[in-house]
DNA sequence: CGATTTTGTCAAAACGATTTGACAATTCGT
DNA sequence: ACGAATTGTCAAATCGTTTTGACAAAATCG
């Protein structure tokens, strides 16, 4: 035996059951028309008795609609995505929606096929949460309009995109420099077409200059967005011999990196060097120095955009294109807490 | 506009602007019967041309078949989810199935409540990844049977499970301490309650008896499957005098931990102490002394519970209660790598 | 060459719900 | 107390497929 055994009881047992007809019962379920107390407590009892749930296929052929969300993935294995997901489910799940998962290692990264995919099951809606977008939406216009939210990033001034404010999030992190004392402070930024990295350091680099604190000549880096590259940046950097007393960098994996080679070269963190990340991913907890980090609003950019398709789909609200969210600071021992 | 526009063509347009019937149509996509050449020809330019896909609602209501597995997460943040995703995804979506997604944390971590969830969207089959196990499948008997794969942990002799061969994993790791000339190992495992940790250590323990490699009495701790857990256990461990040189930890979490209270007391590893994780983690392979661990097949599982799922659907053929895959060691410098 | 089988197509009947039009029975307004 | 509005219910149409029965035309067989 490797099942699970499930009775799919239909309308039509539910109203013989009751002694009314299959429509009576419908209309007890929506309250479309009006049903006299009596039948509508009999009619739901044996629902209850029975365990009837209406068959969403059949329901979707009536109303096209599914109650079906769909989110495209780049990278599911992306912890980030994950608390997105999280955040979008606490939205739509209460709703009644089901949610349908795409990621783009099943379509070559191309997300433009994913979402036909997706398409293609005739959902109510759809969540892209993508690295480097892609998407055209300028071919095929017909009666079906298909209502869409990017997280993360943006496609266009055409889609609605949730992100981050990583500019604000910068200036965060150089307001936090400052009052914990540090004068002269470098860089170390991720791939330099990345927007999410140069706002960030714009940020930085304007609060910096508000406040005094000087970013040296040749002290800001670009490197891949991982451990190593943070390894390398740092070790350019001590190299160099600058006199800098705190570092931020563009993410989590090029702070590890740095602040180990920092340590291998004997400086000490935080006393001799503070040393800000970005992301607040998970090992930057525990790492054996904690990294104070700037921690990114998933699972709110989930719900929100959840949210939007949700009410855009009952209550025709039109989705704004635009909305940026505010990161948070939290301070650990790499900055002295 | 906020909108991806979409037309949904039906069959009867493709009928029409073909001049056959909706049947013929039906008919040269199942190949149910014969068709001749030049209509068949016809009709499938003009689906081509037209973009049409079958609605998979209406097709649903005729076979009872969706094309959608479920697939329920206890949560959805834990990255080894994601690599089974990631697994399920690679044999589904090839086979025209849909992947539907619910995690734990909207159901109070009541697994019946989700499957249920799923289950009132008629999903062809579900694969069940979760931590502890609390479904009852003995309630209700009826027409209707769905396919159901436990991943990493079983739930009881009647629904199939796939899961990591982990007490061969401890003896893997047994025999790399005894090549890399450890004498005396110390171990630190997780909760005692939980199965995947005693088969580790029990591979462990028999292992080392076959190579002659002791493990001193006072030397086998229990604790959480967390950084402080390792953290905590590894104090205790070298209070008490250590007088051994391998320590193998249940996971990599511990092993981290244990690994930072080891180095702060001025151990080096790997010279002093050589140290063995468990599961892979991301941060394993840059935590600042690399450490050696043993990979989990979780794609794989993924993988083979879909085929399961996918065969049993289209095949019917019958689903093994129980599948152990092999882990692999990934050998690195917590051992002298 | 007549009988049977195969080929190619179509019309009609499901699948399980929702919605609409119809029609009694009641209640309401004046 | 009489027409109008409301209440309560049902039968029938519909959503977009797939499947089945029917039936001609062509091919095959003895």
């Amino acid at each position: 035996m490797c099942c699970y055994y499930v009775v799919m009881v239909k309308i039509t047992d539910v109203a013989e059951a009751a002694g009314v007809s299959p429509s009576t019962v419908s209309h007890v379920l929506s309250g479309n028309r009006p049903i006299s107390e009596e039948t509508k407590k009999r009619v739901l009892n044996i629902i209850k008795e029975l365990g009837y749930t209406p068959n969403p296929n059949a329901r979707a052929m009536k109303s096209s609609r599914t109650g079906i969300i769909g989110f495209f993935a780049g990278d599911i294995t992306e912890v980030f995505v994950t608390e997105i997901i999280r955040g979008v489910e606490s939205v739509i799940v209460p709703a009644g929606y089901h949610l349908l998962l795409v990621s783009g290692s099943e379509f070559d990264d191309d997300p433009r096929q994913a979402l036909e995919f997706l398409i293609s099951r005739r959902i109510d809606g759809a969540i892209i949460s993508y690295g480097t977008s892609d998407i055209k939406t300028d071919s095929g216009f017909g009666n079906m309009s298909l209502p869409l939210v990017f997280i993360n990033r943006s496609y266009n001034d055409v889609i609605p995109c949730i992100r981050p404010d990583n500019y604000m999030g910068g200036k965060v992190v150089a307001s936090h420099f400052a009052e914990c004392g540090v004068k002269k402070a470098a860089i170390i930024g991720g791939p330099e077409k990345r927007q999410a990295s140069r706002d960030r350091i714009r940020g930085f680099i304007e609060r910096s200059e508000e406040l005094g604190m000087e970013v040296p000549e040749g002290c800001v880096f670009h490197t891949e967005f991982t451990f190593d590259g943070g390894r390398k940046a740092m070790k350019v950097l001590l190299e160099r011999g600058k006199g800098f007393d705190g570092l931020f960098c563009a993410n989590d994996y090029i702070a590890c990196g740095a602040m180990t080679v920092a340590q291998e070269a004997g400086l000490s963190i935080p006393d001799d060097l503070k040393v800000i990340g970005f992301d607040d991913r998970e090992f930057a907890r525990f790492w054996p120095t904690p990294v104070t980090t700037m921690s990114q609003p998933l699972f709110q950019m989930g719900r929100l955009g959840a949210r939007y398709l949700v009410d855009f789909n009952e209550k025709e609200k039109e989705i704004p294109l635009l909305t940026v969210l505010s990161s948070s600071l939290i301070p650990r021992r790499s900055t002295g807490f």
